[in-house]
DNA sequence: GTCACATGAACAAACGATTGTTCATGGTAG
DNA sequence: CTACCATGAACAATCGTTTGTTCATGTGAC
């Protein structure tokens, strides 16, 4: 492992900057795989001086002439190091487990994207794993690092979470929570679901609204109610009294955002002028319940998304959301867990900001007042910090757990 | 998380049926794991013999008491076989490299997710990669072979065919494409996009239609082609005269499909009753503009999308589709390949037909006969092939190619 | 003319499995 | 009583690396 400890751009093990078309140089000569044993016999040296040399150890001294001489056989051979061997000898495989409950959500899917990327950047790879039975009774945590040798797990589960972090422990590898923070401390990276949820809320405040419902997420989740915080606060900062009957919980399905519409228009009292959705999904729900009733959007009522998703720009209309960083989410978690296992340093545990209010055209200032007149804080959506696109900042904000 | 074991194949290699709580009878002692070295110890027996019974190799002979005290020894220290040392000695990884172009493709997620099942389910791993470029000048599939050892690859690319071959054919490992045919025989698992159009057709005609258009997907790609010789063929069944000007080629995105529907409802001459949209995701970008010019949806234009996905079921109207086998070519496409690397055996060659058409509710009876009249095939949306739900069923059809 | 020493590279032992071959044993046939 | 054979298990080589240690060589100081 003496390569160059950082300066992962660099490729120092052999790398041959062969033609355009790669296809070796002279290499597959027969078949077989060049080998250190295949170099050191063309450069007339041991595989220990090779493996050192390639490896750019420097704790050992070699020639200039030596290092040259196996530089351009292993070029020539276009030798590439077996991974598996380097993994036995070093017990250390440079791979990465991720395991997911479902693959076809896409903001898992993005954020294996990012960490596909982020480890491959840094010479390790991904190995994906859906989060279900094994025949042999282990857990798919286990069988990851018992058999598969990663050297840690990115875990994205919905499971209890005593039980989930006594398996992971058991398995005795460094791990990073994603999408979900825990009691227990624990190395995690998620989505600042309370600053988005302000942020929603702040849009419709400086479009003029004052009556805004929230169709929240599961109570007993971990991104349900850091949005619902963050839409209690915004409102309290809006000086704005919250109405109780405007929050309810529903799932994060279609199913759910339309159930929750339906309560939500039922309900007696004054009904809101504008709501904001724990999930795009759910909104697509709540908007087909809004057509079905003959309310028009955002005329009628404004509907925000928390979470913003290529589905946003296919509805009718296009859904304001709120963009969070799924991807840049993948990314920290796999360079904070390689970061880990590299140094020995603890994991990362990051809140990652959203990334910008994306207005589309569910959002409008309320019928009640038209033409608007400015509202108390600022006029239009153009307020804070709308489309203020800060990819990758981080926040360490420990201090906002619960 | 020890699950209710579902017993399929068979778990050869050792697989303790331990306790309810899988985590160690007594085993994980000292923090290392155990080895072989370690059974063998315990059982008071030779390495060599506790491999051959814990791997059940039927060409040797070992008392039964042996076998029976290196089982127990097995169980008791909760052996796990290394995988690296296995692939290291007999140069199979059990893993299958899984490149796709985009992860955030619900697409690829889902064949991604039916590899993932069938490969675990036959005790491989699957390893996945974005298509990119690497510092070091290879393709990825050479990385994934080269250094980290895959068996085989599934490939899902969009990159031209000879370029794509020759890289694959340089790799030395077997593989099967997704999603696409070549025209160099190959091995692949696609999707009938060619029956999948021509149901969708004929579920307008059923209806009532007689002047359909169809928005098309690239001419140059595999699938587009494909999708408008079924939409023809199935025209030509029901004796009704193609119009040209009603086929419109379209990318398979939002805006391609609101590009496309524009240009349709300009056209000179007598405007369509229905439109069969290549892709779900360019159907939304249709329905969009619909909405814009103030149609409505069925009563004034049908759409049928072909290509189902969640999103069709949160469009306005929830769009009709075809329901295709997306995750079943995952499936297939690695149980195919696990099958070649196991027998040597060429690869699968197989066309999924489509699953079902999924009628919700945008496609109707055209506005201009109502109440609809009996129209000649049969009445209804119940024809032919519709939900007939056949969840795996597969067709070699090689004859089917073009 | 030795001795010590820095230099450069070979030697060799792992890592944990698989697998071809050899070896000890006891029973039986001649 | 010896030769032979089937049986059951040990021996040992190997996969391709990494890495601690040893070894040969030439140079300089004494």
């Amino acid at each position: 492992m003496a390569r160059s400890p950082k300066t992962p751009p660099a490729p120092p093990p052999a790398a041959p900057p062969a033609g355009p078309a790669a296809p070796a140089t002279g290499a597959p000569s027969h078949g077989r795989r060049a080998t250190l044993a295949d170099v050191a016999r063309d450069a007339g040296v041991d595989v220990s001086t090779v493996s050192r040399v390639l490896n750019a150890d420097a704790s050992v001294r070699v020639a200039e002439a030596t290092r040259e001489r196996i530089l351009q056989a292993a070029r020539g051979l276009g030798y590439r190091p077996n991974v598996l061997a380097r993994a036995l000898r070093t017990a250390r495989s440079r791979t990465l487990g991720m395991v997911v409950p479902q693959l076809d959500n896409p903001v898992f899917a993005l954020a294996i994207a990012g960490e596909e990327k982020a480890a491959w950047s840094r010479g390790h790879s991904l190995l994906i794993a859906h989060e279900h039975d094994l025949p042999s009774g282990e857990s798919v945590y286990e069988n990851l690092v018992n058999a598969n040798r990663v050297d840690g797990l990115i875990v994205a589960s919905l499971a209890p979470e005593d039980a989930l972090l006594r398996g992971l422990q058991g398995c005795g590898v460094p791990f990073v929570l994603i999408n979900r923070r825990t009691q227990a401390p624990c190395s995690s990276v998620t989505l600042d679901g309370r600053e988005a949820a302000a942020m929603a809320v702040r849009h419709l405040v400086a479009l003029g609204h004052r009556r805004i419902a929230h169709l929240a997420g599961r109570p007993q989740g971990f991104n349900g109610p850091q949005r619902r915080m963050g839409f209690l606060q915004a409102l309290q900062e809006a000086g704005i009294e919250p109405d109780p009957t405007l929050i309810i919980p529903v799932d994060y399905t279609v199913q759910g955002g339309a159930t929750g519409m339906r309560q939500l228009l039922q309900g007696r009292g004054e009904p809101p002028s504008a709501v904001v959705v724990a999930t795009t999904v759910a909104a697509a729900g709540a908007l087909a319940v809004l057509h079905e009733r003959g309310l028009r959007v955002p005329q009628d009522m404004s509907v925000v998304g928390i979470h913003d998703l290529p589905l946003a720009e296919v509805l009718h209309p296009p859904l304001t959301t709120v963009r969070l960083p799924t991807q840049a989410m993948g990314h920290e978690a796999a360079l904070g867990l390689i970061h880990t296992l590299e140094t020995g340093s603890p994991g990362p545990d990051l809140m990652l900001p959203p990334m910008e209010l994306v207005v589309r055209r569910s959002t409008a200032a309320p019928s009640s007042l038209l033409p608007p007149p400015p509202p108390p804080p600022s006029p239009g959506p153009g307020q804070g910090r709308t489309r203020r696109r800060a990819p990758l900042t981080k926040a360490s904000s420990r201090s906002s757990r619960s």
